[in-house]
DNA sequence: CCCTTTAAGCTTTTT
DNA sequence: GCTTAAAGGG
């Protein structure tokens, strides 16, 4: 292998990093850095990690390790560095989640636990819904009384503190102390006849760092294995993953690099250390890095952004634009409706206007709401339906679609019923021949069969596509797709389906989804198009945009009634009302009805009282257009 | 059976 | 804070 020399190493792409992102690709240390929306923290990371094995800073045969919290954002990154560096040399680059990044830990090093925490090495993942909540089964198992008190949530919530509010070991002094060490017991190695092990990841987050902790020597090869970590979404990480990270690289010669944005800190909520920032600093006397670049929004929209640094009393920072805008671009209006018929037909009216005269494409735009998609895009839903354009509340598919299942067996449609979709081929084959176990070097001989045997295979699905006229049938084909595929070989190569219903579930999903469509378009190139959102706007919420981006972002109700939790958590609900201005690329449209029909039956007076900060920072930046749509006017 | 009261959910991911 | 579904009362 041939190493780039360090001083002429080059950022790939033909892209021009900033200043502080470049220093921050070549410095060695420890560094956090800190970055607002459209700054490119995961473009650096790709950089960075390109830099690094390019350079051979580090050195072969050591691996860079990254960690996100999403699979898409993990798979997402790994993508990027390999499409810059090449296939081989960013097989050291290994990109996860911190899920499957504890679970690996704890599954391979089962026996490095002490016995009182080792769990059955056949552990299911813990179910906690409505009809099944395995960690309240455990408590009661354990003799736990519940607490008259508490609502059935709030005891739920208080059971699953219990477990993983502290390091492992559990401190055993008091009574309540062996209740809960009881429940991890019964979790941990079941209790027959009817209880089997089950562990919550945050449990196995827990049990991964005390492995660690306990293993001086598993801390030592990982760090050796891996001279250098990075983290994405550092603001979100929880005190769980933290505690876990630093078990691992806290005083190691592995070099971390975290970057985040306390301006997007949206998922307090959901247990985000709140001092993550500090405390990786001083812990990991980890340096501060800036970044200043916005290269997403235009310059009037990052006007309006900045505002909202002072109401998070962040210190005033930089932020310049990208050259490809001119200096007055950027659109951005309140829409103020009398009630939801008129706001939903307004926008209709809007949405089709972008998307004719404009010249924009559906995915161009994005509809967000604070919480409720279904509620809040009913309606709009609806009077779309009129100018023939389909939205859709994007959570629906969001997460299915990212199934390996369901993104394996759209492939093969794909490849089956449009012939020049070379992707899908090389997409499936990649797969089949992994799923196999054939090596391509090799097994020349298995490898050519099996492409033999897939082209045959494809023609013959396309031939059954084409005599469809019945879900049956086409549930029929899909099932001969995954005979095809194997169940055996499908569930042993993606273990998370070996559990429970969930695989079937997903299936049937599946075949509904795609007859649904195929009933609208009556053409299967363009179902299996349109399920996959190629020509539909996506509805969504805040917390599911984070990290997209749109040229036309519409917010429904910027309303007190929206904001429900406002008095509660000020600060984020703030964050999410950045992270919803700054999705947009070129124009931000905020409404406000006066009257919504959010449930079946009733008006609600909508209020922006408890919200006016909001408000006064979009009256503030002087740029918003303020346009009173009044009822009927056309 | 109908009207009233009460509880839960609402923003998330992960094998 | 507001909706929905259930449980409870007459």
């Amino acid at each position: 292998m041939n190493y780039t020399d360090l001083s002429n190493w080059q950022p790939s792409g033909g892209l021009i990093l900033e200043k502080n992102a470049l220093k921050a690709v070549i410095e060695n240390k420890n560094t956090l850095i800190i970055a607002g929306p459209g700054a490119g923290k995961t473009e650096l990371l790709a950089q960075k990690a390109c830099y690094l094995l390019e350079t051979n800073t580090c050195p072969y045969p050591k691996k860079i390790l990254a960690i996100s919290f999403k699979r898409d954002a993990a798979e997402n990154l790994a993508e990027r560095v390999e499409r810059r560096s090449g296939k081989e040399i960013s097989k050291r680059f290994v990109s996860k989640t911190y899920d499957s990044f504890a679970k690996q830990l704890l599954d391979n090093f089962l026996y490095g636990l002490p016995e009182k925490y080792r769990p059955d090495a056949d552990y299911m993942i813990a179910i906690q819904n409505r009809q099944q909540n395995d960690i309240r089964q455990a408590f009661n198992l354990a003799g736990a009384v519940s607490i008259l008190e508490l609502s059935n949530t709030e005891y739920n919530n208080l059971l699953n503190e219990r477990l993983i509010e502290q390091r492992l070991p559990l401190n055993e002094e008091n009574q309540s102390g062996l209740i809960v060490k009881k429940a991890w017991d019964i979790l941990l190695r079941g209790q027959t006849p009817d209880f089997s092990p089950a562990l919550s990841f945050q449990m196995i987050s827990r049990l991964a760092e005390y492995l660690i902790r306990s293993n001086p020597l598993i801390q030592k090869a990982l760090t050796q294995t891996y001279s250098h970590v990075f983290l994405d979404e550092f603001q979100d990480t929880t005190d769980i993953q933290y505690d876990l990270l630093r078990a691992c690289f806290h005083k190691s010669s592995s070099i971390i690099t975290a970057v985040g944005d306390n301006k997007q800190r949206i998922m307090l909520w959901a247990r985000a250390k709140k001092d993550v920032f500090e405390a990786f600093k001083e812990n990991f006397s980890a340096r501060e890095q800036r970044l200043i670049m916005n290269h997403r929004s235009a310059p009037r929209l990052v006007e309006i952004q900045k505002l909202v640094y002072s109401y998070l009393n962040d210190e005033e920072h930089d932020v310049k634009t990208s050259k490809k805008w001119g200096e007055t671009d950027g659109l951005s209006e309140l829409w103020l409706f009398p009630d939801a018929e008129r706001e939903a037909e307004v926008v209709a009216e809007k949405i089709n206007s972008f998307l004719v005269a404009e010249n924009l494409k559906p995915r161009d735009i994005c509809i967000l709401v604070k919480q409720l998609p279904d509620t809040y895009g009913k309606m709009i839903i609806n009077s779309l339906k009129e100018y023939g354009i389909t939205a859709r509340n994007e959570a629906v598919y969001q997460d299915f679609l990212k199934e390996d299942i369901v993104k394996l067996i759209l492939n093969i449609a794909s490849c089956a019923l449009d012939k020049e979709d070379t992707e899908s081929w090389i997409y499936l084959l990649d797969i089949l021949k992994i799923m196999r176990g054939y090596n391509s070097s090799r097994d020349f001989e298995k490898l050519n069969l099996l492409i033999r045997e897939t082209k045959e295979f494809l023609k013959d699905i396309y031939r059954s596509f084409q005599d469809i006229n019945s879900k049956a049938m086409l549930t029929a084909v899909i099932w001969k797709v995954i005979n095809f595929l194997n169940m055996s070989y499908i569930k042993g190569f993606y273990p998370q389906y070996k559990q429970g219903h969930f695989l079937d579930e997903l299936i049937n999903k599946l075949i509904d989804f795609i007859w649904n469509e195929y009933n609208l378009s009556n053409e299967w190139i363009t179902s299996i198009e349109n399920l996959k959102g190629v020509n539909s706007i996506p509805i969504m919420t805040i917390h599911k945009s984070k990290g997209l981006e749109y040229d036309t972002v519409i917010f429904i109700g910027l309303e007190d009634g929206a904001f429900w939790n406002y008095i509660k958590q000020r600060e984020e609900d703030t964050c999410s009302f950045f992270v919803a201005l700054s999705r947009a690329k070129r124009r931000i449209v905020f409404t406000f009805s006066q009257d919504r029909k959010v449930s079946s039956s009733r008006y609600t007076m909508q209020k922006r009282e408890s919200i006016k900060s909001f408000y006064e920072i979009l009256s503030r930046s002087k740029v918003v257009k303020e346009i009173d749509f009044v009822k009927d006017s056309k």
